[in-house]
DNA sequence: GTGAAAGCGCTAACAA
DNA sequence: TTGTTAGCGCTTTCAC
C-alpha cells in the first residue's frame, strides 16, 4: 500500500499540508530550510503523488485517449507509438483502447474516455460508425478529438490525415510516365474515407488518359485481394497493379510469388505503406509513403494545440513522399 | 465540463447523495420507485462517474500498466493488443508504456505507473536493465507486476514466456531430422532472457551429433542480421539458416534474395516468428510460433489471479508449435 | 428505505 | 513564510 501522504509528511516535520504541498512544487514562498527538509523526507519515504487526487483536485488530467479498430497493425503501432513518445516527454500519459471495428464498442470507449476524464482524444473512426453521438458528446464537454486516418466527413472538426489525393496523384504521375497499357488498382474497404480519397483521385488523373485501361477493383482484407488479384489475373493482363495499402499489398504479393511472376520484368508494382513490408522485399517495392510515425507525432502537436485553445477545427496534411524501389 | 455529478442529480430530486450513489448501483435497499427515478434523471443529465474520485474513494483503480521497448513489433503489438481486448472484456483499462529499451525512462514509467495507483503492472524489461529497484517498489506495494518476453532471472516473481527451450529444441530436431552438414544459427541480443535459453537449447541439442557444424552468431537488428549472413555466405556453406526471430529472419531474407538465392534449394530456412513475416512469403517459411496474442491472454488471466491474491509467483509457458511452411 | 457525516489525498484562496 | 479552510466527487458506516 502506498501510505506515505502529504499528510503524513506534515505531522512528521510538524508543519501544515499546504507548507509541504508547496515545498514539493517548488513554490517560491517557501523557505529554503523547510523546501530542503520536506524534499528529503519525502524522498526518503518514496512519497508519490496520488494522480487521482490530483486530478480530482485540480480537473486537469494528464491523459490522452486514444482509439484505434486494433493496435495490431502496421500503421496504427507506428502512429500509437509515436505520439506515446511525444506525450510522455510532455508529462503525458496515453490510454489506448481498440474498438475492433464495433461502434458499440467504440461508444463504450468514447465513454470510459469521459470517465477517466481524458484532456483529450484521438479518434480513427471504426468501419460502420454512423452514429457521431459519441463524439458530439465530447465536444459538448469540450474534449478536444483529434480525428486521424479514417475521419468523419463533416467539416469543422479536427484531422490529421496523409495527402491523400496527394499520393494516389504521385502514383498516377508515375504509372503514366511509363508505357503501361493495363492497370489494375486495388483499394481497401470502400467505405473508409481514405479509400474513397485515393480512389477518386486516381480516377481523376487517368480520365484525362482514356487509352489506358484503368481496372479498380475492392478487397475488405489481404486475403480477399489476394483472390482477386489471382482472379484479374486470369482475365486481363495489367502491366502494373497499384495497391492502396500494405494490407492490399500483402495479398498482392502471395498471388505474384505463388503464379511465379517476377516483379518488376513480369509485371510492375506500386503501392502506398508505411515502408516496413516493401522493404521486405529486394528488390524493394516501390511507395508512397504514409508515416504512422509522422502522422503521431503531427497529430499529437495539433492536440497539444487544441488543449491550449490556439487551435480551430481543420484538416492538417502529411506530405506524400515517392519511395524509389525497384518494382516499377 | 462534466457538471453532472451524484450531488446535481440528488439536489434535483430532494434527496441525499448517498441515495443517488445506492440507487444507480441497483443496492437493493432501495425502492424501485427511487431507483428508477434516479437512474431516470441520471439518464437524461448523461451522468458519468468521474474515474478519480472513484479511485481515491475506493483505492481500487481498474487500470493495469503494461511496459514494453516499444509498441511497433511484431510481438509485442499483438501480445498488448490480446491484453487490451482481454481487459477491457473484464472492465479494466491498460496505460501502455514504452521504454525504448532505456533503463531511466523504464524507472519513470514504474513511477507513473504508482503514481496512477494501477492494479497491476506487465513488463518487458528493457534490454540494459541491470537495476531492479524500481519493481521492488511495485512488490512492496503489492502491485504485481507479470513479466514477459524479455524476463529477469530471479525466482519468485511472475513470469509468462514461450516455451524457449523447447521452441530450440523443436527447430534442432527438425534440422536432424534432415541430412544438413552446416547449420548458420543467428541469434538476437546475447544479453536477452530468450536469447540465452533459445541459444543453450539449441547448442545442447548439437551436442550430441558433432559432426554437423554449427555456426553461431549474433546480431542486434535486421541489418547487423542482413550484413553476418552475407559474410557468413562468403566464407561457409551452411546447408540451413536458422533463425531466433522475426527481426533476424528479416535481415537473413534480404541477404537470400540480394544474392538471389532461392529457398528451400539453394539453402533451407527456419525461423522463430509470430508467423506475420514467414507468411508473406512463398513458399511460406517454416516456423516455430511465438504468438503474443496467446502470450497476452495468459499474461492477462494470471494477472487477474494475482490481483485476487490466487497465484503463488512462478514461470508459465506458452507451449512451441511447430508451423510447417516450405523453407525446409 | 434513506440520510448525515466522515474522509480518500490533494490544491489553492485567504488569513495571519 | 506558513497555516487554516474548503472542497474536488465519490463510497460507506452508522444512525434513524
Amino acid at each position: 500500500m502506498h501510505n506515505t501522504t502529504l499528510k503524513k509528511i506534515s505531522e512528521i516535520l510538524g508543519i501544515s499540508i499546504s507548507t509541504v504541498s508547496r515545498a514539493l512544487k517548488h513554490h517560491p514562498d517557501i523557505s529554503l530550510k523547510t523546501r530542503q527538509k520536506v524534499i528529503d523526507l519525502a524522498e526518503a519515504l518514496d512519497y508519490e503523488p496520488n494522480a487521482s487526487a490530483v486530478q480530482l483536485r485540480t480537473r486537469n488530467s494528464k491523459l490522452l485517449g486514444l482509439m484505434v479498430p486494433t493496435i495490431s497493425n502496421y500503421f496504427y503501432e507506428t502512429f500509437i507509438a509515436a505520439v506515446e513518445e511525444d506525450a510522455r516527454k510532455q508529462g503525458y500519459s496515453v490510454m489506448i483502447l481498440q474498438s475492433g471495428n464495433d461502434p458499440v464498442i467504440e461508444l463504450e470507449n468514447l465513454k470510459l474516455f469521459r470517465q477517466n476524464r481524458v484532456s483529450g482524444v484521438f479518434a480513427c473512426l471504426s468501419l460502420s460508425t454512423t452514429d457521431m453521438k459519441g463524439f458530439e458528446r465530447m465536444r459538448e464537454l469540450d474534449i478536444p478529438v483529434v480525428f486521424f486516418d479514417n475521419v468523419p466527413e463533416e467539416d469543422g472538426l479536427h484531422k490529421i490525415c496523409m495527402a491523400d489525393e496527394k499520393s494516389a496523384q504521385l502514383a498516377a504521375e508515375l504509372i503514366l510516365q511509363q508505357p503501361y497499357q493495363s492497370v489494375l488498382a486495388l483499394f481497401g474497404n470502400p467505405q473508409l474515407s481514405i479509400t474513397k480519397k485515393r480512389e477518386e483521385a486516381l480516377k481523376l488523373a487517368f480520365q484525362s488518359h482514356p487509352k489506358i485501361e484503368l481496372l479498380v477493383e475492392h478487397a475488405g482484407n489481404s486475403e480477399e485481394a489476394q483472390n482477386i488479384t489471382h482472379a484479374m489475373l486470369d482475365k486481363h493482363q495489367p502491366d502494373i497493379i497499384f495497391c492502396m495499402s500494405d494490407e492490399i499489398l500483402i495479398g498482392v504479393l502471395k498471388t505474384i510469388q505463388q503464379r511465379g511472376l517476377h516483379y518488376p520484368d513480369n509485371i510492375a508494382l506500386l503501392t502506398i505503406s508505411n515502408g516496413t513490408i516493401p522493404k521486405l522485399f529486394h528488390p524493394q517495392i516501390t511507395y508512397i509513403e504514409t508515416s504512422g510515425e509522422k502522422l503521431g507525432r503531427l497529430a499529437f502537436s495539433h492536440m497539444l494545440n487544441c488543449i491550449n485553445g490556439n487551435s480551430e477545427a481543420k484538416e492538417l496534411l502529411v506530405d506524400a513522399v515517392l519511395v524509389k524501389g525497384g518494382s516499377v
